[in-house]
Parts: structure tokens; sequence; C-alpha cells
RNA sequence: GUGGAAUUAGCUCAGUCGGUUAGAGCAUCAGGUUGUGGUUCUGAGGGUCGUGGGUUCGAUUCCCAUAUUCCACCCCA
């Protein structure tokens, strides 16, 4: 039996239910927010992600789904959502056409790291990027923008959030925290050695107790924010309070893709294991010249899907639509002429056995079907299809002639 | 990439100190005297015990390998 590769995993109907209540509630918000939806290709230069998401991370690192195509390009299956839609962005001159632009996109991307529970090779990613704006109040917008969504699926979560910093104070606090890792050095993990030297400012993050007892006297980000960077993250901490979003600051919040600058925040979950982060993003206002566009300011986030999926409460199920049955074979054309003209506007389910009425019942009850619709002989004589309303309990007995013109009209 | 656990019916799990026909609950299907469901009762079908090797008279059970899932690390959504 051929399997499906690891950490690939199919969508089947009941969870693909789900997947789908989740994808129009959040498009939903997204669009009455003000963003519009936009499709970037699965597979990308390699080159892209090197450049955004940074060669130090771990995402571009080791965990690349990267090829050589049949032309000899160096490609891959996009890790992560951000890097194709900025460059979209500028391969569309939309950075010198000016204003303020806003995407959402949805879809799967591709990470080749040791699956467990909520990690995946192929997992989906609902998120958003805003272009052009450069107030916080932009931020804030998209933090809104997740709890709203939050809130609508029924999702308790907790928000953490950070600054880091930009370029005029990020790369001065850089040598400050290097200088007092050094100062320790013979203490730390071998990991925050490594560290150092590729991104320092993920040591914070180290999961080592050792590490964390000496990081305690380390230099805070957020006490070492030029004056732009801390009004701008205090103005944001009074939005939030004034819209009633609940936050914690964690001064070690890192996010893991280089083009981070001021505002991080992640959403957490308490509920489904060690993979919480259920949603994450900030500010990456350096990012479109990085890639060859004009300077723009820009705020995004991202949300893992299948990490959602398992939180989401679902709405009562309706019943809806008609199921069919017969209830001997002669039955069966009249039936399928009902359900051919039912489903001009509703949705007709037929089963194709002649059987007991009984069985219909409960096979109509099993696809949640709003009426069971039956014709036996009585009725086929008689030239009348028997209906059942389920919800109300209601039957009745009406000429199939009068079923076909009443959906034909 | 490192360490650990698990894998038996469609699902959730028992079980065999190595020995005839491997069990339960749920689900499915069929019936409960002539055509009324989601809530009852009875019965039936369904498993080469993850895959490949090895040890043995004999392996679902022991050993090795491998795959997948899960947990911790790591990382992130």
């Amino acid at each position: 039996m051929i399997q499906s590769l690891r950490g690939m995993n199919d969508i089947l109907s009941s969870e693909y239910e789900r997947f789908e209540y989740f994808l129009t509630t959040a498009s939903e918000i997204a669009k009455r927010y003000g963003f519009h939806y936009i499709e970037t290709p699965l597979l990308e230069e390699t080159a892209l992600f090197k450049r955004s998401v940074g060669e130090s991370s771990d995402i571009v690192g080791k965990e690349m789904y990267q090829f050589t195509d049949k032309g000899g390009n160096d490609v891959c299956l996009r890790p992560e959502g951000t890097a194709g839609v900025v460059r979209a962005f500028v391969q569309h001159k939309l950075d010198k056409k000016g204003g303020i632009h806003r995407f959402y996109y949805h879809g799967p991307m591709f990470r080749y790291e040791r699956p467990q529970k909520g990690r995946l090779r192929e997992f989906h990613q609902f998120g958003v990027e805003s272009f052009g704006v450069d107030s916080v109040y932009e931020d804030a917008l998209m933090i809104m923008m997740v709890s709203d969504t939050l809130k609508a699926l029924g999702i308790g979560h907790r928000l953490k959030l950070n600054s880091l910093g930009d370029q005029n104070c990020m790369p001065a606090y850089r040598e400050k925290l290097v200088r007092f890792i050094e100062s320790c050095e013979d203490a730390i993990c071998p990991d925050c050695e490594r560290r150092k030297l590729t991104n320092p400012i993920r040591v914070l993050d180290c999961k080592n107790e050792g590490c964390q007892a000496l990081y305690v006297k380390a230099p805070k980000l957020i006490e070492n924010l030029c004056d732009g960077c801390l009004s701008d993250f205090d103005t944001l901490k009074t939005i939030l309070d004034n819209h009633a979003i609940g936050y914690e600051i964690d001064t070690n919040l890192v996010r893991g893709l280089d083009y981070y600058s001021k505002t991080a925040f992640e959403f957490v979950s308490d509920d489904i294991g060690s993979q919480s982060a259920i949603a994450g993003g900030g500010r990456y206002d350096r990012l479109i010249e990085f890639l060859d566009g004009k300077s723009t300011p820009a705020v995004g986030f991202a949300l893992g899907i299948e990490r959602l999926l398992e939180l989401i409460v679902m709405p009562e199920p309706t019943r809806r639509g008609y199921y069919l049955g017969a209830m001997d074979p002669e039955s069966i054309p009249d039936i399928l002429k009902a359900a051919e003209s039912l489903r001009q506007s509703e949705k007709a389910v037929v089963d194709y056995e002649a059987k007991s009425l009984k069985a219909h019942l409960k096979g109509a009850d099993r696809i949640n079907a709003r009426y069971c619709a039956v014709i036996g002989e009585n009725e086929r004589k008689e030239g009348t299809i028997w209906i059942k309303d389920l919800v109300e309990k209601q039957e009745s007995t009406l000429p199939l002639t009068h079923l076909i013109m009443k959906e034909n009209a």
C-alpha cells in the first residue's frame, strides 16, 4: 500500500467541514477589514526565502524542500507566505504606485521538520499583509483581526506582545547583548553559543534553565528602544487597552524570521500541546527594500490552520435539503425525476436501493437531510410523492407533477 | 536532527507468561408480522494483530530492521 508522505495529510470531508468553516469565517473578517485575496505560487526561487526569511533562520537553514528544476533553477516549496506576497507586491510595481495595499491569502506551506501534533510538513496558513501604512494603528488592526477571528471561532487564547526595535535601536542593542553573552560565555549551553553568532536575540528564548537563570540579568530589548519605537509600543498598548484586548508583554518573544522589526506578537493556546503558537506576526518595514522594492512600511500575520482546527467550536449542524428514496424498483425513475427538479434550488440526495420506509428514514437522518421524500407502490399508482419534514415531524403527500412544476417555475 | 512510547475490526481499546475458531464498546447492515428516523431489543458481517526479516515444531505475542503516529528536545503557525 502506498501511503502519503510523512507529515502530509489528506483532508477528508468531516475535517474539511471545519477547514472550510475556518476559511469562510477568516476570509469574511479579512474582507470586512478591507483586505483583498491574493494567490501566489507554491514554488518560488530559493533566493527569495534566503533574502527574506534569512539564512540564519532554521526555516531556511534546514527545513526547506529545495531542489533544482529541469531548467536548472534553484527552487523550493514555500515555507511561509509573506515572502511570496512581498515578491508579488514588488514585481507588480505596487511599491512604486504607492498608496495602501492590503492582502489576505491562504494555502499550503512546506517545512521539512520532524512531525508531531500540530506540526506537519505540509500545513496550511491563513495570513494577511498590509503595505504602505506606517501607523502603529495598523499593527493594532492586525491584532484586532486575529482576535476577532479567534473569537468568532470560539477559540480561547493569550496574546504575547513585544517590540523588536528598528534600525535605530536594534543594532546597538544587539551589540550590547552580545557583550553580555560573552561575559557569561563559559556557563551557557552549546545552542546559545551558536545563537550568539547567528542570531543573538534568540538566546533570550532558550529553554535551558541554566541559561535562563543567567539571562535574567541580560539587557532587555524593551529597555533599549529608541524614542520612536518606545512611543509606538506605548501607543499600541493603549489602543489594545481601549479595545479591551488583553495581552502580556513577553520581552523574550523573538520571531524566528529575520525580517521582523518593531511590533512582534504571538497568539498562543494552552489547549493543544507543545506546538502552542496559533498565530504570529509583526511589522517588517525593511523587507520590501531587501527584495529590491521601494522602501514601504508593512505589517502582517499568519495563522496555522491545522493547529486551530480541533479548537474550533462548530455551529450546530442544521438539517438541509432532501433525501429521496424508492420502496420498490419501479419507483426509482420517478425519484430521479423529482431529485432533478429539486436540485434546481435544493440539495437533493438519492438512494438508488429500493428499501423499507424505515430504512429510508434512517438514511435521511444520516445525511442530515431536512426532508425525507419517498415513493412506493401507493404513491406511484396515484402519481404522488410522500414527504416528511424531519424537524417539524409533519408529513404530506403531493402530486409529483406539482413538485416538478414548482421547481421548474 | 536527538531521546522515548505506541501501532490488534471503520473508530476507541482489551488480550495472548509463544500453542486449536483473537474479544468488547461504538459504528455499519438486517430483522422485531405487512409503509415511520434520530432514543429500544435481537442478530449478522467485518481482522494474514503496521510492513519486512530472524529465532522456533509453531510468532499477533520474543529479537532485529523499517514505516507511521504521539511525547519531550528543537523550531514555529
